[in-house]
DNA sequence: AAGTAGTTTAAACAAGCGTTTAAACTAACG
DNA sequence: CGTTAGTTTAAACGCTTGTTTAAACTACTT
């Protein structure tokens, strides 16, 4: 494998497990094998490698997701269900594309929002804006009652559940299993969080005050 | 005021900002204008600066919170807008207690669930079991029905949903103004996120797969 | 007034950080 | 074979980190 790819890999699962700021080069060029100088050389500075990281995942998920999203406009009478179910297989397809993939690329989406003083959601908004457009018509078509306030704040707080979730999806599986003695993977607490955000999305409109 | 007071003043909103492994000594002391090693002379280490700066605000939270759960439970028929109502006083109270105290700790425990590897749930399970405990007997009189292993679910769901919110409420707040032209504060933020979470804790059960 | 316990201070410590340098190595082309 | 472009390497750079040291200062007690 070359270089750049072992880089990526090991910075991948630091970065999931301990953050952006939490994880040194050293620690990435170790794991990797590699040395500490070839991430300069190949990627210039670790911020361009952290978006290297991320573009990575992006580039396969968003066209994925994109046409997942417009499927469910097509629907005659979607509900949220059929809106955040469009994000299941997408994301799970990130398991064929990687050993672990679903579950790093959410924990990364996690770290960046809080890490890093918001650099991942300019990023994000800016770099994929097509995901975040695809998935508001969505929304809108399944409850068109709410208003663009609301929705705002909806879908805002529905990006905190899962990418908190997902941050720490792996002490959830572990305790699942030692209190419930359930085996469970990162697919199973997808499933579980996805009646969790509908209901919550679609809650009834608070009366004005 | 002393040392040790302006010492947590500053580490408070520092550390609320920027994260704790983003916010160095040097920082907090110079924004404290207090000598660099007095921070090892109060406190011993940064990571028990870190407790100590939670524990001001748990000390002064918890017994509030405990009480309006419990006198939730003494409803009658109490549903989860009454569950999650009974935290907006409790966290309100903290604005009292110091300037921007609620937006601070609410955005303090964001930042020690994600940053330094569950070191803060550690923290608070184990130092203040008694509000978590209050908390799932508000939920299980308000939705009887709810599996224990649902529960566990939502709530940590639910935990998500606030924690991330919270920590980048600066940011929602600035958002809603200039999107929408209302000028918002911490108090709506948490008025808005009840319904969400009511909702998505009162979800109806799952089919069994 | 001398002594003492508590606090503050400037300075230094060792360790870790991201980044840069320049030399060594590799492989392909003319 | 010699040259050249691309890559890897060890070493060092300058800087920041949390922590420690020992001297200076403060205020209260004997």
């Amino acid at each position: 494998m070359s270089t750049k790819n072992k880089i990526l890999d090991a910075a991948e699962s630091l970065f999931a497990n301990k953050g952006f700021n939490g994880t040194s080069l050293r620690e990435i060029t170790g794991q990797a094998d590699v040395n500490l100088a070839a991430v300069n050389y190949h990627f210039g500075s670790k911020k361009e490698l952290i978006k290297a990281v991320m573009s990575r995942y992006m580039n396969e998920l968003s066209p994925r997701l994109e046409s997942a999203l417009r499927q469910v406009c097509e629907i005659e009478a979607p509900n949220l269900i059929d809106v955040f179910s469009a994000f299941i297989d997408p994301l799970l397809s990130l398991n064929k594309f990687k050993d672990n993939g679903t579950s790093n690329f959410l924990q990364l989406l996690g770290r960046g929002y809080t890490d890093s003083q918001g650099f991942l959601r300019w990023f994000l908004t800016t770099q994929y804006p097509g995901v975040i457009d695809n998935f508001v018509l969505a929304v809108q078509k399944s409850y068109p009652e709410l208003s663009a306030e609301e929705m705002f704040w909806r879908l805002h707080f529905t990006m905190g559940t899962v990418v908190f979730t997902m941050s720490s999806s792996d002490a959830l599986i572990d305790i699942a299993k030692s209190d419930f003695d359930r085996d469970l993977q990162i697919s199973d607490v997808i499933r579980n969080v996805i009646p969790y955000v509908a209901a919550g999305v679609g809650a009834p409109m608070p009366l004005k005050r």
